[in-house]
DNA sequence: ATAAAGTATATGGCTACCGTATACTCAAGT
DNA sequence: ACTTGAGTATACGGTAGCCATATACTTTAT
C-alpha cells in the first residue's frame, strides 16, 4: 500500500547541503587537487552542484562521474575548452563520430606506448652490449648476412639535396611505425680507399619487421668492426686507424663500409659529446702473402 | 693497398657547416618546431653540433637520435629538467633502473589506455541504449539475477561517516583495476516505503569481471524501472510518482531498490543538469485482487 | 564559547612551449 | 660583386593547466 507523504517532511532531508560532499572530499574523492576543481568551476567546465552563501562550494557524487569523464576526455588529449564544449554539445551523433575518433585516436596511442617499450627494452640491450664492449679496439669478425631498407642514392649528392632525402625518409620511415633497430649510412669500397669518407651513398635501417619491399643484402663475411666516438665529421681519424690495423693484421678491404650511429647512455666514458658512438663495419678479407 | 691521406684535403670536407643541418631542416627531420629545438638550446637539453660566429645552429643527423630519446622520455612523463640530469647522468646502474622503472610504466600507461578506450565503447553504447529510451516512462520488467559488489552497510550513517565510506569505496575500486560499467546505491524497502529515500543502505557496483569476493545477488523478478532527471537530492519526486504508477497498474513493492548513477552525454532533453540520470530498479509484484 | 580544521580568493609562479616582430645572414642568381 | 628572397636569431609576450602560498573567513567539534 503506497503512502502519500507530504513534502516538507522530505524537504528537512535535502534543503541543506548534509547529503552533498565538500570540495576537499569531492577532490579526495576523484583523486585530484582542490584548486584543479576551483579552475574548473572558475571556467564552468565542472561546476558544484550548490553554492552556498559564503561561496562554499558543495558537489553530489553523481558528479564524480562527470569527473571521471572529464579527466578520460583530458587523457586522450583534449583541451579543457574543448571538453566544454563537447560536454555542451546536443548533438547525438557529433558525439558518437568524435567518440569513434578518439577510440582510434587511442588505438594510435597504444600502439605508439608499445613502441616506445620496445625502445626502452632496446635501449637497455644496448646498454648491457656496450657495457661489454671495448670502444678502442678493432676486431675482424664473421657476420651473417642481413637484410636493410636502403634510401636512394645519394653518392655525390650536393649537401641540400642529402638533407631532403634524409627527411624524407626518415618521414617515410617513421609513417610506416616500424621498429627500427639501428640506422645508419652506407659507404662505397671506392669512397673508402680515396680518403672520401664523407660521400655516403646511401642511408638504410636494419628493420626487425619486414614490412618494406625495397631490401638490400649485407653479404655475409668478414667484417673489421670499430668505433668511432663523436661526430661523424671525424671519423676519417678512426678510418685511417682501421686502415692502419688491417695492414698490421694482414687484411685488406674487399666492400663497402656500413656506419651505424648509436646513441649511449651507459657513461662508460666521460667527456663531451661522447654519447654520440659510430660503429663502423667493413668488409675485409685476408691478404694473400706473397 | 691503404694508402695515408694528408689530413688537410679532409679537412676541406669538414671545417665548415656543409655536412650539417640548419634549424629548420632539423625541425623538419625531427618533425617539431624550431622553437621547441631553441628552447632545448636554451636550457642545454639539445645543443647543435656547431654554432658560427653569427650564432647560426647547425646539427647533424645523429642528433636526430638523442631528439628521438628526448622525445620518448618526454612522452613517458619526464620534465626536461629530469631528462636532462638523466641524460648527464654516468651510473650504469641508476640509468638501467630508471629504464626498468619506466618499462613497468609504460605497461600501467597502457592498461589505462586500454580501459579508457572500453570506457568510450561503453559510453557509446550507453548513448545508443539511451536514444531508444523513454526517460519520461516508467516500465515493469522481468530482469535477470545479477552479481553486484557492495559497500559496507551505510543504513543511518551520519552524511561524514557516508562521504568517508564512499571515498575510500571508490579509490578500492580504482586500485582493483576494475572497468566499472556502473555503478549505484541500493535502498532497502523499508525506507522506500516510509519515504526515506535518501536513507542508503550501500553503495554497489555492478562489474563485468569477477575479481572481488564479497558479492551480493540481485534477484531476478520483476522490477520497476524508471528514470530520475537532475539531483538525487530530489529523487523523492520520482519515487512518489512510480508508488502512483505502481498503484494504477497493480503492483506492490516487495523488495529494495537500485538507484544507478548515469552521465549521458546524448542531448536528449535540454536544460540544465540533465546530464544526470538515475535509474531506478525497485523489486515488484503484482497485487492480489480482490 | 572557543579552537582546530577546513574553505575561498587573490596573487604569483611554473613548464613547455607558440607567435610575432625586428634585425640580421646566407646562398643563389645575375 | 651585388642584389634578392628565403631563412635565421633574439626578444618579448602570451598560452594552458595547473600548483603554492598568503590572507581572511567559515564551519564543526568539543
Amino acid at each position: 500500500m503506497a503512502t502519500v507523504y507530504s513534502s516538507e517532511k522530505l524537504v528537512k532531508n535535502m534543503n541543506s547541503s548534509k547529503k552533498l560532499m565538500t570540495t576537499g572530499e569531492f577532490a579526495d574523492l576523484c583523486d585530484v587537487k582542490k584548486q584543479t576543481l576551483f579552475h574548473y568551476d572558475d571556467i564552468g567546465l565542472l561546476e558544484p552542484e550548490y553554492k552556498n552563501e559564503n561561496g562554499y562550494r558543495y558537489y553530489s557524487i553523481q558528479q564524480a562521474e562527470a569527473y571521471s569523464m572529464i579527466d578520460m576526455l583530458k587523457e586522450i588529449g583534449m583541451s579543457l575548452t574543448e571538453i566544454k564544449s563537447f560536454l555542451q554539445s546536443k548533438n547525438t551523433k557529433k558525439i558518437t563520430d568524435l567518440l569513434t575518433e578518439k577510440e582510434k585516436l587511442m588505438e594510435i596511442k597504444i600502439r605508439k606506448m608499445e613502441r616506445i617499450q620496445h625502445l626502452i627494452k632496446n635501449q637497455k640491450k644496448q646498454i648491457e652490449e656496450a657495457s661489454q664492449l671495448d670502444l678502442d679496439r678493432f676486431i675482424v669478425e664473421n657476420m651473417e648476412a642481413e637484410q636493410i631498407v636502403l634510401s636512394e642514392n645519394i653518392l655525390n649528392y650536393s649537401h641540400k639535396d642529402i638533407t631532403k632525402m634524409i627527411i624524407s625518409f626518415m618521414k617515410y620511415v617513421k609513417q610506416g611505425e616500424i621498429n627500427v633497430e639501428n640506422w645508419g649510412a652506407l659507404i662505397r669500397q671506392e669512397q673508402i680507399e680515396t680518403g672520401d669518407y664523407l660521400n655516403y651513398s646511401n642511408f638504410y635501417l636494419r628493420e626487425n619487421q619486414l614490412h618494406l619491399t625495397e631490401t638490400f643484402i649485407k653479404k655475409a663475411g668478414k667484417y673489421v668492426i670499430g668505433y668511432h666516438k663523436g661526430s661523424y665529421m671525424n671519423t676519417y681519424k678512426t678510418y685511417e686507424k682501421i686502415k692502419d690495423y688491417l695492414d698490421k693484421e694482414g687484411y685488406r678491404i674487399c666492400g663497402d663500409s656500413f656506419e651505424e650511429y648509436l646513441y649511449l647512455m651507459d657513461g662508460i666514458s666521460s667527456g663531451v659529446e661522447t654519447n654520440y658512438v659510430i660503429r663502423i663495419m667493413i668488409e675485409v678479407e685476408e691478404k694473400i702473402n706473397i
